[in-house]
DNA sequence: TCGCGGGATGATACATCATTACGTTTGATA
DNA sequence: TATCAAACGTAATGATGTATCATCCCGCGA
């Protein structure tokens, strides 16, 4: 039961499903908000969702050879940007490293369960976390504007590998 | 009551002791663990202690002028390191910043709340968010390590102080 | 007290991450 | 099609964090 709640991708997702949603929602996304979805952020979008890892801009940067040209740090943090204004890009601040969200659950982009063994990073909800969260902030007199959890341990694949 | 389980220190709170108090720690800690407390890093520490808002290793860097001599930066870095696995100094990644730890409570070093406004950090305590966490955890398979949650919003004076 | 060994330091250089500045291009729209 | 704001291309620079290695210092045993 744990795995079928888990948020991580599982070993043989169907990963070119995953490249194709985001990119998808992407569109959507922009459509309704009145954006371009330029050559650019789209480029940067679909490198950061190749994988389901932290990407550092510059890891970005390397991989990106659009047409046998090379685009300066500048470019990629400008795309990173939109697309986190967006909700589908989230920086791993303990990482300096970017993912892409996963999904448009209730309270994404709050908590981040980041593997140590194989660095793959899920986004469960966080609605619980959410509440104590709200909680916490009510008695220290703290007026709550925005949270970001992230959680470093071992993913249920790397768990099994090592532990058992 | 708000007020009273406030994890933020009042504006006039005696500051000369919480100087003294982390130092005290520190020294306990060290004695305990049969490590070092050198001038150093004892430096490092006051300075971080200084203030209650996040201390970047670069302003450590500039404040840092003993005897005359100024440090490089890994120097500074050591020290860092070495006061946060004592965990009396804990790292604010989303600000590359670091903090004083407030005190020994249950949950120390889990969750901080950060004023956008005057930039205090509150290290409240974390047990509540902990639960939710393991509880996350579970649910999802992932064997948990360690947590860091970072709460961002305005500290109960600068609420005051902007919103009423 | 001497000297040995490991941890801490001092110093230089370098690696990595991110932003600023500014002129040019592009695309929506009036 | 004229216009203007947004996005791009490019160079430079700033901010943060590490690697390396010779040297120093302190606790500890002979």
């Amino acid at each position: 039961m744990a795995a079928e709640s888990s948020p991580f991708p599982g070993r043989r997702h169907d990963h070119d499903a995953c490249i194709s949603e985001g990119l998808a929602r992407a569109e959507e996304i922009c459509r309704v908000r009145r954006e371009r979805l330029t050559e650019n952020r789209r480029a940067v979008l679909e490198l950061v969702l190749a994988e389901h890892q932290p990407v550092g801009a510059y890891d970005i940067l390397e991989r990106f050879d659009w047409r046998g040209r090379r685009p300066a740090p500048a470019q990629i943090y400008r795309a990173l940007s939109f697309l986190e204004t967006l909700g589908i890009v989230h920086r791993i601040a303990s990482r300096n490293a970017y993912v892409a969200c996963s999904g448009p659950k209730e309270g994404h982009g709050t908590v981040f369960l980041v593997c140590k063994e194989c660095g793959t990073v899920a986004e469960p909800n966080g609605a619980g976390v959410g509440r104590s969260v709200r909680e916490l902030a009510d008695v220290s007199g703290f007026e709550l504007h925005a949270h970001i959890l992230e959680v470093t341990g071992l993913c249920p694949e790397c768990s099994q590998a090592s532990g058992v």
